[in-house]
DNA sequence: GCAAAATTGAATCTGACTTTCAATTTCACT
DNA sequence: AGTGAAATTGAAAGTCAGATTCAATTTTGC
């Protein structure tokens, strides 16, 4: 079992929130952390359900709760679709609505733009969403359209 | 009755896909139009049923969907919900998670970047979406925590 | 006026979670 | 190691917004 930080992470979150250390949660968060990319819980129920066919869908949907709370996940909502990333420094998503491709990117400026509108609506700003929509370089040469 | 342009600009697009002209159809987008803001399906068929007690449900979300694709309406996710919104020029918003209240803001320098950033990935960006979540002026101050 | 095609709306279905609850597991304390 | 209170699990049932079904009704081109 690789991943060694997270789960001290997670052990401390469970154990300052006196919540008990499981080995379902252990291993949902072991599988979600090999999976590189941003997954719908569904997508991750499949996978957890093939290396432990015992740990039921209800499990994996509060677990993965568990690990927004303790700040290991985010969760996103994608044009209606939520799915799950590792915790990383802030960012931004470029989604291929054609092959579903998901780029993350920054932007300093942008933040600083942000900013500055927010503060001249009198606004705190406590987070955002900021998603572009398009197709990406492989899904514009082969397109059928 | 009001709204002249508006009810031209669906009976044009009735017309050339051979829709039907309905008086549901009519009801709905003037209610719609008369309505100020971002608003919510569930809300929009209340009001349409105070009016008209003998409109369903499905219609409403029925004649949504085909004002969205007449460009009448836009359709927006805000954290789960969808909200309709009268169609105009582009914008972003901003969100305060305590009072619900919508504010549009518009950004050229951050549009600008967008497409600097679209294009370094490949990408032709289609649309976008770009929300801050936050406390408004009011609710930063009158606040209980 | 008359069909053909589109539309309506009540009811049913769906997908994506969320809640419920009895059985099981964890763990602080002997 | 044993015990018991509290947390957790998972199967099943419940939600909720929205989509689908389909028989009855309405619109409209001729």
């Amino acid at each position: 079992m690789s991943h060694e930080v997270e789960h001290r992470a997670l052990s401390r979150y469970l154990e300052d929130h006196q919540l008990k250390h499981t080995k379902q949660r252990e291993a949902i968060l072991e599988i979600f952390l090999e999976v590189t990319g941003h997954i719908t819980g569904e997508d991750l129920y499949q996978r957890v359900r093939d290396l432990h066919p015992q740990i039921g869908y209800t499990t994996v949907y509060r677990t993965m709760k568990l690990l927004c709370e303790a700040g290991l996940a985010h969760e996103h909502n994608f044009d209606g679709t939520t799915r799950y990333e590792i915790a990383h420094q802030h960012h931004d998503h470029l989604v291929c609505i054609r092959c579903g491709k998901i780029i993350e990117f920054e932007c300093e400026m942008i933040e600083k733009a942000q900013e500055q509108i927010a503060e001249r609506h009198g606004f705190r700003v406590l987070r955002h969403r900021h998603e572009l929509y398009g197709h990406c370089a492989k899904c514009q040469t082969h397109r059928s359209l």
